[in-house]
DNA sequence: CGGATTTGACCAGCGC
DNA sequence: GCGCTGGTCAAATCCG
């Protein structure tokens, strides 16, 4: 069972053997864990929060309101979405420059909850897909696994290194 | 018919 | 300030 090369890594350093885990900001998580913590996950950028936690006001003022729960990881495989046992809507698409391969961006079907993820393949090797999730899933998750058999199982499918 | 994708527009942050 | 780039919206479309 050594086919699979996961690699977790924050985008900068990946050797392809070992598990890196990234941590953007303050805390990490294990990959595929379902946990209630709070999420306070906001976006920074529009202003879609229908009713959402507060809305720090200007900058300046409050400066650490928002955690982010944000890790990425390298998977080799030739399946851009893996099935992580969430389900996905996806709601944006973009080519980002040094990349020949756009980037997609996905969210969470809960009702509240807001994880984001992006999937990107890199440019160079084709086989390796970027995927950055975001935010901490508030519900259980949809499908039930024993355990990585199935996602491990997708990844060995497409890479028979 | 309802939910997921597609895809161009729109917007914000950043660098020049 | 302007333009580029990345992230999101939303209407149209697709698909079960």
């Amino acid at each position: 069972m050594e086919n699979y090369s996961i690699v977790f890594s924050d985008g900068s350093s990946s050797s392809p053997s070992s598990l890196t885990m990234a941590n953007h900001h303050h805390q990490q998580r294990s990959y595929l864990q379902s946990n209630n913590g709070v999420n306070t996950c906001k976006n920074m950028g529009a202003s879609i929060d229908k009713n959402e936690g507060e809305v720090a006001g200007k900058k300046g003022d409050k400066k650490e309101v928002m955690k982010k729960h944000k890790y990425a990881f390298q998977t080799r495989s030739h399946v851009d979405i893996l099935d992580d046992g969430y389900r996905w809507r996806k709601y944006g698409q973009k080519t980002v420059k040094n990349s020949k391969f756009p980037r997609s961006y996905y969210r969470c079907t809960h009702k509240d909850c807001n994880v984001k993820k992006q999937v990107q393949r890199s440019s160079k090797d084709d086989e390796i897909v970027v995927t950055t999730y975001e935010g901490i899933h508030t519900h259980p998750v949809e499908k039930l696994f024993e355990n990585f058999e199935h996602i491990l199982k997708q990844i060995q499918t497409y890479n028979p290194l």
